[in-house]
DNA sequence: CGGCATCCGTGACGATACTG
DNA sequence: CAGTATCGTCACGGATGCCG
């Protein structure tokens, strides 16, 4: 909460007073996929100022949106992750993913990308797919891989992470940036880029056969 | 999109950059309940200086969130309204107002209350109850009256508004504060409103039905 | 009177430098 | 590595003025 309040008895301006301030959902994005260190934090927020972020990180402690940790000993230092309060802003950014999808359109040639910044547009186009199977999925881009969590988890697991999942997948997705811009925007249905191919699903589990078999009924009604 | 961008190829950060500015998503919340003029605007956005609310109007305008239409001939000059863009952002607000919820507690001495500002979390715990159903709802706190609409409505249409519908309403809900506190924070789900007889409904509608009918097969199903 | 524009003080932000 | 210190700039909040 900024030293700023709006005074409003609202639940949206009381959220707006907790994570309202400028790059407090973009920190939150961050964490969502897996606790960070603060130098590992400042990389990722291209832009942002080391007083701010460490601003930042201060009040959302103070508000249990974030929590730091100390890092068992091979590592050094101290990590921040969500609390499970912070965790449910998930609805939130994918909320504002799915709206901002349309306006993404080219690259402007002064932004940052990263590769993980489609993990939460794709996780709220996937999500209806993948039925009521649980697993983890590594997906591939030309620009990187990250892996996203379908189902649910216990609280406090992250939904994503950057590369591919380190303790292995249930399917593999591999897409280029194009159908990847299309999904995120709305245009192309994941079932359609199924059908079409520019979406491609390996692995054996349930949770591939149930994304494979979302485009494979798809077509047959279709046809 | 305020001048400062954050500058990164990413839905979020997009979104941030047309509704992140401070006071933005609150003039959204008073636009879905329909369109204001400034002088309505700055009275419902307690705290928000004159010329913040004329340039947040400009850039919203200039983003495509928001149009401005001349007032016919029985009002004077000018009001403002949601685009179809603009009314989209309606799952951002109900994924605020859900999370805010709990945060939400009592009101300090300082906070501006205005009954609509319920309407939104009220819209997201109620929706899954009215099934296929589409109508309108008035809904009667003891601090004043607001309408919410049900289901799908042709675009454009204001999901919620002060007052009661002036076109009349297909079902009328009358809670206490206490009753709509606990279903704004999700520690009291609709259904259990229902069955404890703290939120009554009353309407001879199919809106008003699917509504009670949650309430008579959960407890049904519970005994 | 509605709809802003202007002025001004304060504080938030951004960039860089520096320290435990 | 993980921040704090410093400083210039800009956005915000409050008040007032202008103009149809």
């Amino acid at each position: 909460m900024p030293r700023r309040s709006y005074d409003q008895y609202c639940a949206i301006a009381r959220t707006l007073d907790t994570v309202g301030d400028r790059w407090s959902l973009l920190i939150v994005r961050e964490l969502l996929a897996g606790p960070l260190r603060y130098t590992d934090l400042f990389t990722d927020l291209p832009g942002i100022s080391t007083d701010v972020l460490a601003s930042r990180l201060r009040d959302l402690e103070r508000d249990g949106v974030v929590s730091r940790r100390r890092l068992p000993p091979p590592g050094t230092g101290s990590a921040y992750e969500l609390t499970e309060r912070g965790g449910a802003l998930l609805p939130v950014l994918g909320a504002l993913a799915v709206w901002g999808g349309p306006s993404l359109g080219a690259s402007a040639p002064t932004d940052a990308v990263r590769a993980h910044w489609f993990a939460l547009p794709l996780l709220a186009r996937l999500a209806p797919l993948a039925g009521d199977e649980r697993g983890v999925m590594d997906v591939t881009l030309p620009d990187g891989t990250f892996h996203l969590r379908l189902g649910d988890a216990p609280p406090g697991t992250p939904v994503c992470g950057r590369g591919p999942s380190p303790t292995g997948s249930d399917a593999s997705l591999t897409l280029d940036t194009a159908t990847c811009l299309s999904l995120a925007d709305g245009t192309l249905t994941a079932t359609d880029a199924l059908t079409a191919g520019t979406l491609t699903v390996t692995g054996e589990g349930p949770l591939a056969e149930s994304l494979r078999k979302h485009a494979t009924t798809a077509t047959a009604v279709r046809n």
